[in-house]
RNA sequence: GGGCGAUUAGCGCAGCGGUAGCGCAGCAGCUUUACACGCUGUUGGUCGGGGGUUCGAAUCCCUCAUCGCCCACCA
């Protein structure tokens, strides 16, 4: 045994077990094993991401998981990687260099140049949260960790991308997208935020054209009236009937454009005419479409006035158009009121500007495999924690509309299209322009392009373009050929999601049936938070069942979001997230994670607050000086538990081990890791530390050695099972306690032997067990009737304020069954001198007296201290108390209705309850009688 | 406009149909040889308001209020 200090230290523990586990390769999942299988796989952080308290959450609950798992008996893979995150990445990089002054854009430096710089970003920054994790205990297969963009990960990307477009899922279409100004790109419509803000409502007259009057239009982006083409009222409004045909003279341009009529148009709003610009806003162009408007686009992509807004204009932010319009409007007298108005606007989630409806071509996606997604998780093929989710989920998928997957960036996967120009005979369809995009030349609709060895298939209708598999590093001639035709890539690259959806599988080896895919898929358990059941969850599962015909994972437990104290989300902008290095370092790993477990509920919300890390630290420190204690009695120590020596104190802790190791079993299943920690905390704490050490010293400060080695066995044998119970949730501390205290010795190499990981997970009692060591329930009761004496003797002695060095004199007469050795306990832990027993006591006036449950009088003479009053005042506090009870329990049972509709048990509890009381009470009449 | 969640002791939370609990903080005492990152005792609550169901409600139902999320193209 080796030596413990006072004090836990984490720090080189920690590091010491991290690195002892790497090389003993005990994350290492193989797929050939013959156990169970359990897996997780990590949702990826950011490449360049560092760790957050969110992580610490989510992966400290995966790491529970992972490791519960192992010492349950099943192989796990916990696989771990990291995301490219590719708008994030790419303005963090874009802003360093911008910074450097190397670039002001990034066109400045060209595709290949800043790529390699994004490169060269990743190499440096990327990995960072990895080891962060680590730091954690995080038990990750670092063997299998995987990146997004790793040359096997991409070729998944794009063979998806082929496939979905070969299934005509995957089209390209001129679209109003979201874009965002500020990186200049499409955004999906779950990247925008809706932001209620207070803004105006400015009304503008349109004078007519060719006669007098006008009509009044309402918006809030007046700037966008530069790029108006009608303006459009409500077929069926007979206020505006009489403008129905006529044209109106579109101030600032000075251009007539048409009233045209549509049911889009709701009569009840404002003045009921609405101005049309096609070109700057979603429902507008709908409305464009169908009465053949022309586009005007006026907003540029960059968030400027166009050329086309004019020359007043041309260049100005679209902030400053919108002023400089009121301006002139205002000038002109067009502008008739400005109302305020409060209405929400998109903002981009990545820069957190407003975003722009803005008509591009872009790559969409008809999602696939809706109907078995859905049902999935209806049916409980996919059980959401908490089950709540489930309809969030449901609800967004009945509502799904096609993903815009291409971006105007340059990290991600780049969209594995190519595009030809006319060069020789079309095949099909017609060609009259000299820029059709046609196939490859000579290939026809059933040819492959074989080029070294990779297969090109046509695509598209008619031969519009190409889609292949895009030229992989180290295959120049393929790109070289396909420039040759005259070919040229698709310059966008997809979004993120586009590659993160496909992650249980690509990051196992899909499209190959690697042995990983086969023994680990479907996983097991995926944990993330429920700010990505859109972006990332309910992906997965369409191509879990796209791509692999089965869910991608069993359950999804969804965590809280961390919050500060004043229940702000952490952000690094508001600056309220804190290193939760800085709190490794300071309470250590395992403070940490349990800290943040305990204050994490299923599905609630978590208000961060450093005390809970704080708590961690001071349990831990418990833990280790309750082991320090076990330690400091050396010797004496015999494997086996003998039962004839078991004390009742001794059965008790057992029972309580037994409940414990439930408890914890049923926290598991329903994933309730708050629930699990407490369990923890109080048997260990208030069971084992507080009744079970200090009664068990009753016998370790005694002289009979074999009832002492009896004692040490039975502190092993909980100390060796709360250990296990505890590593999943303190890895560090548990596994060099395992060591320290030598239990680890006394197992097998693949069972607890080398690391407590493999130690099997404590199973409750059996019966068996239970008869074997008399562990009856009534032993519960017992200790709970001595747990109230001695708290009423210290109750006492709280009241005469006698210190607690002070050892107190009790006399007691006839208590049914205590034997020498349990009346130490009781002298132990009330702070008493070795009680006197004494049939005939008569006690000195006001001399307190206790009554305890299992019969007998506790008497404690206070020499010279007695105080009648004071004595007199504590049992009518008393007794007034249980008056209270009496009344409750006795109202309750006087009502018939109770009588004849109560379960009988509760009836029979409820005179038990009131008969306890009473006895209770004429205790305290007797007692006070003495007094009088 | 729809949906979801929260509201329990000063603070953070548990309990989700039968005596209101835990941790911090507070108060009183203690160098009791595992631990002051500790020990002992203790003060705090008509469980957001109102109504209902029930023998019985913090717990189930309705309603209101406050806070927080999510979804929704009304200019």
């Amino acid at each position: 045994m080796s030596e413990i200090s006072k004090a836990y230290e984490p720090q080189s523990v920690e590091e010491k077990w991290y690195a002892y586990w790497l090389e003993q390769k005990c994350f290492v999942a193989d797929a050939h094993s013959r156990k169970p299988a359990y897996s997780i796989v990590i949702p990826p952080p950011n490449v360049t991401g560092v760790l957050t308290l969110g992580h610490v959450l989510n992966n400290t609950i995966q790491d529970i998981l992972a490791r519960w798992a192992r010492m349950k008996g099943h192989e796990v893979l916990w696989l771990p990687g990291t995301d490219h995150a590719g708008i994030a990445t790419q303005a963090v990089v874009e802003k360093a260099l911008r910074k450097e002054g190397l670039m002001k854009h990034r066109e400045d430096l060209g595709r290949e140049k800043f790529l390699e710089k994004v490169w060269a970003w990743k190499e440096k920054h990327g990995g960072i949260i990895i080891e962060q994790l680590k730091k954690l205990g995080a038990s990750c297969d670092w063997t299998r960790e995987r990146f997004t963009m790793d040359p096997n990960y991409s070729r998944c990307v794009q063979s998806v991308f082929v496939e979905l477009y070969k299934k005509g899922l995957i089209y390209r279409g001129k679209r109003m997208v979201n874009w965002d100004p500020s990186a200049r790109t499409a955004l999906s419509d779950e990247e925008v935020e809706m932001v209620e803000e207070q803004g105006s409502l400015w009304h503008l007259k349109y004078p007519l054209a060719g006669e007098d009057g006008f009509v009044v239009v309402a918006t809030t982006r007046p700037e966008t009236m530069l790029g108006d083409e009608a303006v459009a009222v409500n077929p069926n409004d007979p206020r505006h009937a009489h403008l129905h045909g006529k044209k109106v003279m579109l101030p600032l341009v000075n251009k007539q454009i048409p009233i045209i009529t549509d049911e889009l148009v709701d009569p009840k709003f404002g003045t009921g005419c609405v101005k049309v610009t096609p070109a700057h806003d979603p429902a507008d162009y709908e409305m464009s479409q169908l009465h053949h408007l022309p586009l005007t686009v006026v907003i540029g992509p960059g968030g400027a006035m166009t050329e086309a807004a004019g020359a007043d204009f041309a260049g100005l932010d679209r902030m400053e158009a919108r002023k400089l319009v009121v301006e002139k409007l205002e000038a002109l007298g067009l502008v008739l009121k400005v109302e305020k108005y409060v209405h929400r606007v998109g903002y981009s989630e990545r820069t957190h500007v407003p975003i722009e409806p803005y008509l591009s071509e872009q790559w969409f996606l008809r999602y696939p495999s809706v109907d078995k997604a859905v049902s999935a998780v209806e049916t409980g093929q996919i059980k959401f924690h908490p089950e709540r989710w489930a309809k969030v989920y449901s609800h967004w998928m009945s509502g799904l509309k096609d993903w815009c997957i291409s971006r105007q960036l340059w990290w991600g996967h780049r969209v594995p299209v190519w595009m030809f120009l006319w060069k020789g005979p079309v095949a099909s369809g017609s060609a009259d322009s000299q820029q059709v995009l046609i196939d490859l030349p000579y290939l026809t609709k059933d040819q492959n392009l074989q080029i070294a060895g990779q297969v090109f298939r046509p695509g598209g209708k008619g031969g519009e373009i190409f889609v292949g598999i895009a030229v992989q590093p180290g295959h120049p001639e393929i790109e070289q050929l396909l420039e040759k035709h005259g070919g040229k890539q698709d310059p966008d690259v997809l979004d993120t999601w586009f590659s993160s959806w496909l992650w249980p599988f690509a990051t196992m080896g899909w499209p190959d049936k690697t042995d990983t895919l086969q023994k680990f898929y479907p996983t097991t358990d995926l944990v993330t938070g429920p700010d990505i059941i859109f972006f990332w969850v309910a992906r997965m599962i369409m191509a879990g069942f796209e791509f692999m015909g089965a869910e991608p994972f069993r359950n999804v437990y969804f965590t809280g979001i961390i919050r500060d104290k004043q229940g702000r989300k952490m952000s690094k902008s508001l600056g309220n997230s804190p290193d939760p290095l800085d709190l490794i370092t300071k309470f250590g790993a395992d403070a940490l994670r349990f800290g943040v477990m305990r204050s994490a509920p299923l599905g609630q919300d978590i208000l961060y607050d450093e005390q809970q890390v704080e708590l961690g630290r001071n349990f831990c420190n418990k833990l280790w000086n309750a082991c320090r204690f076990r330690q400091l009695h050396p010797g004496d120590v015999q494997a086996e538990i003998d039962p004839k020596l078991l004390t009742i104190d001794d059965r008790w802790i057992l029972l309580k081990l037994d409940a414990a190791i439930r408890e914890l079993d049923a926290a598991f299943a329903g994933y309730k890791f708050s629930d699990a920690t407490a369990a923890l905390y109080r048997f260990f704490w208030s069971e084992y530390c507080d009744w079970y050490v200090e009664a068990a010293k009753a016998i370790l400060q005694g002289t009979d050695a074999a009832r002492r080695a009896n004692t040490l066995a039975v502190i092993d044998f909980v100390l060796s099972h709360t250990l296990r119970l505890f590593h999943p949730f303190l890895p560090f501390i548990t596994e060099e306690l395992w060591h320290g205290m030598g239990y680890a010795k006394d197992m097998p190499d693949g069972q607890g032997g080398k690391t407590i990981m493999f130690a099997p997970w404590p199973k409750p009692l059996d019966e068996d067990i239970k008869r074997h060591y008399g562990l009856l329930h009534e032993t519960l009761d017992t200790i709970a009737g001595r747990q109230k004496l001695v708290i009423e003797i210290r109750n006492i002695r709280a009241l005469y304020k006698i210190p607690a060095n002070k050892k107190l004199n009790i006399v007691y007469n006839a208590p049914a069954d205590i034997n020498p050795e349990e009346k130490r306990v009781i002298e132990l832990l009330a702070g008493a001198e070795p009680m006197v027993h004494r049939t005939a006591h008569e006690p000195a006036k006001g001399e307190p007296v206790v009554h305890p449950d299992f019969g007998g009088k506790f008497f404690i003479p206070l020499a010279g201290l007695v105080d009648a009053q004071a004595e007199k005042a504590r049992l009518a506090k008393e007794l007034q108390k249980v008056e209270a009870e009496i009344q409750k329990a006795e109202a309750k049972l006087a009502n018939p209705n109770f009588a004849d509709k109560a379960p009988p048990e509760v009836l029979q509890e409820h005179r038990q309850r009131l008969a306890d009381w009473q006895a209770k009470r004429a205790q305290l009449r007797a007692s006070l009688d003495e007094l009088a």
